[in-house]
Parts: structure tokens; sequence; C-alpha cells
DNA sequence: TGACTGTGACTGACTGGTCAGTCATATATA
DNA sequence: TATATATGACTGACCAGTCAGTCACAGTCA
């Protein structure tokens, strides 16, 4: 279908289009391994990244991990830097479409936000997925790219749908505190520190998160059912 | 003389006792000048480490940036590892014992916090030492001695201290929400973000920590004086 | 169907450069 | 002078990225 250009990536590469003219759909069972290899490579990118930070990561251990010759990366990816950035992406983008998409305009406002949270907390909050935004945090100081993309497709994202959610929960009487509109991170904090907690301390005293966040949401909501 | 085993420092670290127990005053320029030096050296390694992390620092850098040869690191601290670690210590433990110091058994619970916050404003977020915490949690998962050292010293005796105050809080009845107790993290956790946010996302959006301290302080107590 | 062939995905030994840590030498101090 | 300090050229390990060669497989032909 998309051909070469989808699975080599980058810029160059583009080993012209044999195909194009005919038009056929050489959708061999080859493009499908080489998709797996590239979803191998990912993977075990993501494991090594996370496990040891950009820097120290070496990219004879990941291509150990994938089952892939070294070599083998340097077809999937241009070099090391970009595949950093390119696998921020692939791993992020689904989780955002995913939590992006449940909006389902039912209940009062606190429903929604709880519904929101508990998708989180399945989601990230002691994932891999939870450590690879500890990864950004670490990272992203080098990585003007990634800490740029992450801004855009994540936290002004969300920060923006925490503040309607917000006025609309003032609107409706179910928030008292007007302020906190000015400042939706108060309201994200709490499953940040759980995300970077279960990262960093969970060993030394674990964190109910998911009750922590329930005791947040009664702070900011008044306990539950008491306007 | 005390020799290596003083200067070399390695575990011991904290500058002792130069002059011993003794009494000589071998206080000559000698020993000032080595204090200048490994005062020099990590203050620059801070500089080097928060910049570019732990892996990508070269130690020829650093030496550069302290105005030092790079063997002279060498008769300050054991290894690369090692300084690291020494680094964090040297320079966390000053601020914990400053930000300890300031319990003036006065006034409201709000205020103390207030006070707290104010301090923790002015000393951490936005400084470098807002940008070593951001190391810590970078680096944390690859260096267990710091993770630890870190939740030693200041986590678990900053959530046991904002625990106090909050029980506090509770029992005066300016605090409502009963359940806050067991999560201070709550309490915390707008600062965190901020000192985050700082270090990450000061370009893209500015933040103004002191006012959304304020506002989530106006969350917990209830607008300013309303009990 | 089976044999033949061109393609390009895949491999891994190799290269060039980098950097932590060393140590013989030089300099300052007592 | 003797000793404590400081220096920076040097070494050996390490690793990102390369590329000549291999081979599995799709497509073609008999």
């Amino acid at each position: 279908m998309m051909k070469k250009s989808t699975k080599l990536a980058n810029k160059s590469a583009l080993s012209a289009e044999p195909a194009s003219a005919r038009g056929e759909v050489p959708a061999s069972n080859r493009a499908a391994r080489a998709q797996e290899r590239r979803a191998a490579i990912v993977e075990a990118a993501m494991e090594e990244f996370i496990a040891r930070g950009f820097a120290a990561t070496r990219l004879d251990d990941i291509a150990k991990r994938a089952g892939v010759a070294k070599g083998t990366i340097y077809l999937h990816f241009k070099d090391k830097e970009s595949m950093f950035e390119e696998l921020v992406r692939i791993v992020i983008v689904p989780v955002v479409a995913r939590l992006t998409a449940l909006p389902p305009p039912t209940g009062s406002v606190r429903d929604l936000i709880e519904a929101f949270a508990s998708n989180f907390l399945k989601e990230v909050i002691g994932t891999r997925r939870g450590d690879l935004v500890r990864l950004i945090v670490a990272e992203g100081p080098r990585f003007p790219a990634v800490a740029d993309f992450y801004y855009r497709e994540v936290v002004s994202r969300g920060i923006a749908a925490m503040r309607a959610l917000i006025e609309l929960g003032i609107a409706r009487g179910e928030i008292r505190e007007k302020d906190l509109a000015r400042y939706p991170q108060i309201l994200v904090a709490p499953a940040m520190i759980a995300v970077i907690w279960q990262s960093l301390f969970a060993r030394h005293a674990p964190l109910d998160a998911q009750d922590m966040l329930r005791v947040h949401l009664d702070l900011i909501f008044g306990e539950r059912r008491t306007t």
C-alpha cells in the first residue's frame, strides 16, 4: 500500500517508486515481516531508552533485544536521535487518540473527569507509557523537538481540555474555586506526580494512585455529591 | 594531617573538619585553594549535568568550565559516577536544611504553609536547584543511590512534615478534607509541576507559579479567611 | 509445476571518533 | 630540598554508523 516511503520513513532513502506506475499492491508477506521488525525495534528501543536514557543506550542492545542486526535498524531509522524522536511520536499518538476519544457528553462534570482519570490510570500510571512520560521529562531539555512535540500534542491539548471541563463545572456550580480555570495544571498535578512516583519511589513507598486521585477530586468538587 | 582521605572525600564528602580536632591551624591558603577548586568543580559539574544529563556530560567540559585540569577532578572525586552522587548530596543538603529551618510556630496553618511555599518558590522553582530536581527525576532510575538518598532526605521528610501540617490544619478546622492527610502529595504536587514546567515548557507558556500555588491553597483552605 | 533470476532486505565485521581514567612530569609550598 | 598538588598527553574501551556481501523470495519462463 503505502510502500517503502512509509516504512523507511525519513526523508532520504526514497528508493524511487517501482510499482508506482503499475499501481499494483505487492502486499506480500515481505512487507508484513518488515512491519513486524519495525515494531520489534520500536518496542525494544522503548525498553532500552526507558531503562538507560538516551545517551547510555546502545544500538547493539536494541538490535539484540529486537532480534535484529544493527544494520537493520538503519533501514528503518535515520540515526539514533531521530529514532528516539520518532519513537516518542509512535508511542504517544495512539495514547492521546485513545484518551481524547472518550468524551461521552453525559453526566456531571465530576463523572466526566472521573472517567478521564480512570482511563489515565489504566493507560498511563504505572505502565510503560508512564515511564515514557518520565523519559520525556528527563530528555526534554536535550531534545527540543521532543519537548515541542509533547507540549503541542499532549500538554497544550490536555490543558485546554481540562480548562473547558473546569469552566463547565464552574458554570454548573459543581466547582466553587473559579480561579481554578486559570490553572488546569492543578487538576492534573497529582496524576503527574503519581506517574513520577511510580517510577522512582514505588519500591520505597507504594502509592495508591486511584485513591489519591479520588481524594483530590473530593477536594475540588467537595465530598461526593456535596455541592 | 588528614591527607587524601579528607580531600579525596569520596564517601565522606561533606567538608568534614579540615583542621581536625588537633590544634594546628593549617588554614594555609593551600587548603583554602583546594576548597575553592573543589567548589568550582561542583559548580561546573552541576551546570554540565543539568544541561546534558549524566551520560552525555564530558569530564573535559567540567574541567574546562571549572578552570582546572581533568586530572584535578580525580584528586577530589573517585570517578564520574560518585562525583554525580556526591554532587546531589552537596547541593541538596543545604537546601533541605534551609527549608526545614523555618518553622516559626506562629499564626495559622495556612500562613505556615504559605511561608513554606514562598520559600520553596524562591529557593527552588525556576532556579538551578529546580533543574537539579528535574535531573534527579531523570537519572534516578539509573542511580538507585541517588534516588534512595533523595527519597530518604527530601521526599519522606517533606511528606511527613506536610502530613503533620495538614493534620494540624484539620484539627484546627482550617482544612475540611480529612483524607488529605493520607496524601500529602496532593499538597505538594502543584509545586513539583511548577518545577518541571519551568524546565520544560516555560518558553512555550510561561507559568506564574506563585499565583498558581495561591489558587491551590485557596482550594484546600477555602477562599482567604473563610472558615 | 518446477527451475531460473533479479531484487532488495538483512547481516555483522569494521572504521573512525570519543571519552573516562591514568600517570609521568611540572609547579607550588613548607 | 622534600613534599604536596596540579597538569594534560596518552591509552584502551566503547560505540554510532557503514557497507560489501548473503540469501530469501517474488516474479517469470518453460
